[in-house]
DNA sequence: TTATAAAAAGATAAAAAAATCTTTATATAT
DNA sequence: ATATATAAAGATTTTTTTATCTTTTTATAA
């Protein structure tokens, strides 16, 4: 469903939305060994999130990663397409090259109402709102 | 979502059911240009399937795959558990090592109800249900 | 029997995804 | 200016998934 790196992406994010701001940054190697994913990893995932305009960073000493506001309220399907293409999540499970109603394939009626609810749910979800859920004990971010 | 195998997986299965009985079987090369699959791998998979008594094969002059009535009753999540394991579609989105109610990740609220759902369809639905479909045109196979 | 047709099993190869290492660029502080 | 800290970029390695090739087993038929 989503790729190692994407939910390693993830994962990272909500720490930088809970723990950090453009006053009080992260290093990669220390976010890497906070929530449990390679640091060399956990740093090429941050860099492409930051050439996409979906966290922020800063070169030389006292640099490191954050998210400024903007980023916190993007919603979370769009770091999911970031790291994995739009395709992983709205491709046919078959292998259909158009997966739509007007050419359905046997699993289409099947799973898809299901996958539009959750990419639904990912499209009006933002960062934040989970965060919101974290903190009020309603569910808690993987070590 | 479903790995590259069990797409082919259940495009060939779904071919069997449509096409095959143990009066009339179908090679693994045949079957393969028909559904646009390499022939080596199908033959691959479909020997799991039939290891794990979801398809049937017959070695020497006539032999082939078919499937039984028995295999086209059984529900369409065996198929995918049988290539993919039962992990793939029950593990949590974020890696974290339990995906229940109890210790629920950020994403659980968002994306489990979604998921039980879809589970419970490919639970409930067997092959032949899905055959059905495609003879009342209301879905079409993949070539 | 012998030849042949087919799946089964096993070994190998190619491609993609995951992970790491090395070098470069940039900002800060001394 | 210089040294240092850090992200960025790029190259490389490892692992997993996908795909193919080769050999063995089994059934059929002449
Ligand atoms: S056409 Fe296959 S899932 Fe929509
Ligand atoms: S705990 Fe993460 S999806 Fe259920």
């Amino acid at each position: 469903m989503l790729s190692n790196s994407s939910k390693y992406a993830l994962k990272a994010v909500l720490y930088l939305a809970i723990h950090t701001s453009s006053e009080n940054k992260i290093l990669a190697r220390d976010l890497a060994s906070l929530i449990n994913v390679p640091p060399a990893y956990i740093a090429k995932l941050l860099q492409e999130l930051v050439r996409k305009n979906l966290a922020h960073s800063e070169k030389g000493p006292h640099g490191g990663f954050y998210l400024d506001e903007l980023n916190k309220n993007e919603p979370v399907i769009n770091f999911i397409y970031a790291i994995d293409g739009e395709d992983k999540l709205n491709s046919c499970l078959l292998g259909l090259s158009h997966c739509n109603h007007l050419n359905p394939c046997p699993l289409h009626h099947l799973a898809n109402p299901m996958r539009d609810a959750l990419l639904n749910n990912l499209k009006h979800k933002c960062i934040n709102d989970l965060v919101i859920d974290i903190k009020n004990g309603k569910s808690s971010l993987p070590l």
